[in-house]
DNA sequence: ACTAATGTCCTTTTT
DNA sequence: GGACATTAGT
């Protein structure tokens, strides 16, 4: 071991992790544990000790995760006098394409080509979809956003269409033939238009990795390789280590199984529990300590996991002490418990407890929509992560396709979306149009040539000359949004309900361009690591500002705050009704349960309304009474101080003949599953 | 033949 | 509010 003046702020297992010399090394760390910490540490001490820092690679699942661990690498090396800048360091997905740009022949790839978000790759869907006329017929084909899911579950777990399909899209199965003919054209047309969706940068990566000449020399490419939330990677992420460390053993990975929760994006947990008989030789070092939560808390989420079928990680322990025991809040509905997260932020807030270090979590993106307008009734700012769609807006995405015509001419599908934003030209011009400008060898400037409908040929005129200002200079990306924007924004009026919004959005979008260099830079960037909050628009915030946070649980991960709201723990939204189909399911939601209440320092609420209102339904039925979460047993409840909040002494009987109710419809159940 | 407008059903989590 | 199918309108 190297003598390292700050190894001595590591616990014994940590610094086991940080100091390990040779060979695979397989981390199982609970919540709050200090992997961020161990994984920070980690690369200080190889730097430390010699590593060149382009010669590490630091695999996360967000670029987020990515840039804080780096920086406080960074902090503590430059102490014993490193500095391990110039260390690889996103996700599997953004540094595959780092490596794809550098070695696209070898895959066969035309260097210019383009990557398509989600939504791009389901529109490719939908058109190929729409050629191979399988729309119309007696039962209705699978829509474009699930026949993606299902091609995508077929790449990212390796699986075929017919194993697929049964165990998870089993009301598509009499599709079977009709799919395997779409994803051969959905294929054939990304190959043709040089564009890449999300899982052909997996898919490219693992088969340049495994490639008998390429694949050695691009392993020997880096010493050290270390992945962040290994629990929930899948196998062609565990392809791409297992070709990048052939010869070269020094990988270390770490996880929690109870932590693993995107089995949804085919994440496979036996990566992590197999990832000893993948590497053999492998040394596991296992951390106990949570540094994050109070005891209280952690006896009840130590309860609340208890309740897994398969565990392996064991209870932990906190380092803390005592505190206050976590909150389960009945309300009487929605509105009482915005109102009780409302006055409760605010109290801690009045005791010292700054909003940003208070969070409301959620199951699903919309459950936080009636909160946000209470919230900004009382003036509370906020930022919510998570399901925010920005890219997705309307707007935004016919700003970046103007630009993507300009980087890659073969893009249908910003040809597509662009042309059909002009009166009078749909499908069938567009088609035409498109066809027009491959004859001129793509060139996108000829388009201002393409005889359109006479309502679009202004508007064609002016595409044709922003084109040529695109491809005639090599403008910024922000001045070149400038120019795109001149042409689009006298658009948007008659496009959509709120320019002036809509406007504005493109204004922020052109500051977060004014830190790239390159047009492609900017477009890559946005698609694999989209903003996802409110403030990484408007740019870097003021150290002043203060707000709550709004998340998601997916979007948590990774996360704590000193006070923490679960909100919505009822049965249907937690576990999600959409997530009941089998007990893997369950047992999944189970885990994002715990994430959520192991996100928690001091204090933990978990709230449900009795009562929720339906809008859709009939005026005999307006409203209809949930069920407390299934996960909040009798154990679990056990280890909490119970209270309701505007629910009258009658309303309280109604609660506990919910309970027993769930009872029988959980008994029911267990006959069918 | 093609585009624009209307109607109906569904709505998880994300790189 | 969006996806998709159907219908009305040019």
């Amino acid at each position: 071991m190297h003598d390292v003046p700050w190894l001595s702020e590591l616990n014994r297992a940590q610094r086991d992790a940080v100091t390990h010399e040779e060979g695979p090394l397989l981390v199982v760390a609970g919540a709050g544990t200090g992997k961020t910490r161990t994984l920070a540490y980690r690369v200080a001490y190889l730097v430390a000790t010699g590593v060149e820092p382009d010669r590490i690679l630091l695999l996360t699942f967000t670029r987020r995760a990515a840039q804080d661990m780096l920086s406080r690498a960074a902090a503590i090396a430059a102490r014993s006098g490193s500095q391990p800048h110039r260390v690889w360091g996103g996700t599997f997905h953004s540094v595959a394409h780092r490596l794809l740009r550098i070695h696209a022949k070898v895959v066969g790839l035309a260097p210019e080509f383009t990557v398509l978000d989600e939504g791009d790759a389901a529109d490719l869907m939908g058109l190929a979809r729409a050629e191979l006329g399988l729309a119309g017929g007696e039962r209705r084909f699978p829509r474009k956003r699930t026949c993606l899911n299902i091609y995508s579950r077929c790449v990212n777990a390796e699986e075929n269409l017919a194993e697929v399909l049964p165990q998870h899209f089993p009301w598509c199965v009499d599709w079977t033939e009709a799919l395997k003919e779409l994803f051969r054209r959905y294929e054939a047309r990304k190959q043709q238009r040089h564009v890449m969706d999300f899982d052909d940068l997996l898919v490219y990566w693992a088969a340049l990795a495994n490639h008998p000449r390429v694949g050695p020399k691009l392993a020997q490419r880096f010493d050290h390789i270390l992945v962040d939330e290994y629990q929930d990677t899948n196998v062609v992420q565990a392809r791409i280590l297992q070709g990048m460390r052939r010869a070269m053993p020094n990988l270390m990975v770490v996880g929690d199984d109870a932590q693993s929760i995107y089995s949804f994006r085919a994440a496979e947990i036996r990566n992590m529990l197999d990832f000893p008989k993948h590497f053999p030789g492998t040394t596991v070092v296992t951390l106990e300590e949570n540094y994050r939560s109070r005891m209280p808390i952690l006896e009840t989420t130590n309860r609340l996991i208890a309740q897994a079928c398969e565990r392996y990680t064991k209870d932990l322990h906190s380092v803390r002490g005592e505190g206050p025991r976590p909150r389960l809040v009945t309300c009487a509905d929605e509105p009482a418990q915005d109102d009780y997260v409302v006055s409760t932020v605010l109290a801690h807030f009045e005791q010292g407890v700054l909003l940003r270090n208070q969070a409301v979590l959620f199951r699903a993106s919309h459950l936080s929509a009636s909160l946000e307008v209470e919230l900004k009734r009382r003036g509370i700012p906020y930022q919510k992560y998570g399901g925010l769609k920005f890219l997705e807006a309307a707007h935004v995405k016919d700003v970046l396709a103007l630009l993507r015509i300009a980087e890659n001419p073969r893009d249908e599908l910003a040809w597509f979306r662009v042309l059909k934003l002009m009166r009078g030209i749909g499908d069938a011009t567009a088609a035409a149009a498109l066809n027009h400008v491959a004859e001129a060898g793509y060139d996108a400037r000829t388009i201002a040539a393409f005889k359109g409908p006479v309502a679009a040929r202004e508007t064609l005129q002016g595409l044709g000359t922003l084109m040529h200002d695109l491809l005639s200079s090599d403008d910024l990306p922000a001045v070149q949004l400038s120019r795109v924007r001149a042409f689009y924004e006298p658009l948007l009026a008659g496009l959509y309900e709120n320019p002036e919004a809509r406007a504005r959005d493109l204004a922020s979008l052109e500051q977060i361009a004014v830190s790239y260099s390159t047009r492609q830079h900017f477009l890559v960037e946005l698609q694999l690591d989209p903003p996802n909050s409110t403030s990484d628009l408007a740019g870097p915030p003021h150290l002043d500002d203060d707000w709550l946070v709004l998340s998601t649980i997916h979007s948590a991960k990774g996360g704590e705050w000193d006070v923490v709201y679960l909100i919505h723990s009822s049965d249907g939204f937690l576990p999600s009704d959409m997530a009941c189909g089998s007990s893997e399911e369950i047992e999944e939601e189970l885990r994002v349960a715990y994430v959520a209440l192991t996100r928690a320092r001091d204090h933990l609420y978990v709230l449900w309304p009795l009562r929720y209102y339906y809008r859709r339904l009939g005026p005999s039925h307006r409203h209809g009474y949930a069920q407390r979460s299934r996960f909040l047993s009798d154990a679990v409840v056990e280890t909490m101080d119970q209270e309701t909040h505007g629910i009258a002494e009658e309303g309280l009987d109604w609660g506990l003949e919910e309970e027993e109710r769930m009872d029988i419809a959980s008994r029911m159940r267990s006959r069918w599953d």
